[in-house]
DNA sequence: ATTTGTGCAAATCGTTTGCATCTGA
DNA sequence: TCAGATGCAAACGATTTGCACAAAT
């Protein structure tokens, strides 16, 4: 974990290694910054919410971690980098990975505005508790 | 638009006939509520935010609006409530639409987990400015 | 007359920031 | 040593809510 984060760039802190080892040691996963923290302080880690917060966004924008585009107010972060993509569930707010084999094929990319490059595509299913 | 509301089962008050005026006259608009809200107060219709905000979650509730998916924390409407997908121009946080004649074909929905049904599907694509 | 909507200000929620303190290179 | 990171609490922006008043049926 050190060394990811010195190659990102990032001082190898207690607090980020820490928060890099619950993150990325045991596959992909979808946080927010207000659950991670409670794993944190679970697990004996001292650290503030603040730097939750602020460590979420340096993994972001050394390009450790996705931002996934939602409905709502809320802010998640999806360790899994590769292109892939989400159910949401409307009810209670939780993000899931579609299984690869079950991934929506995309046929014919826009043309990006002018002057503007497709930096990536984010498919969002909504799903909410069948009625019946 | 009184119509409108009464179909949507809505009591058809001043304020959300104003608002409906705003967003459904001119075709197809992404507001948030700030935006819409100084608009209001522009065209001299007394309104305070929150029932700007009120009427924004009614209308979408009563299927007159969509909520957009983004990265971020402000939430954006859409009046176009047909099916199609988004540019999001991620240096300036500007919404667009993608031409119907360009949109992007989805393949294979994939199973909405048990119990659950798809309610829509989100498609954005994010575009920043070309670098060359 | 009864029900529902509105405005305001205060409350809330998620997130960011300022500053004094601490820590890793 | 000292730039950079952290914790805390306060600030912040977007959104919601409680309650007295007003308007629609």
């Amino acid at each position: 974990m050190s060394d990811k984060l010195r190659a990102a760039g990032m001082r190898p802190t207690r607090q980020r290694v820490a928060l890099g080892s619950l993150l990325f040691q045991s596959g992909d996963r979808h946080v927010c910054a207000e659950i991670l923290h409670e794993e944190a302080v679970e697990q004996q880690i001292p650290v503030s919410l603040a730097t939750v917060y602020n460590t979420l966004n340096q993994f972001r924008d050394a390009g450790l971690l996705r931002e996934v585009a939602l409905v709502g107010t809320r802010v998640y972060f999806d360790t899994n980098m590769s292109d892939h993509q989400h159910f949401y569930l409307e009810e209670s707010d939780e993000l899931l990975d579609i299984p690869s084999n079950h991934t929506i094929k995309l046929n014919g990319l826009p043309e990006a505005p002018e002057g503007m490059e497709i930096a990536g595509v984010d498919v969002v299913v909504r799903v909410r508790p069948k009625k019946s």
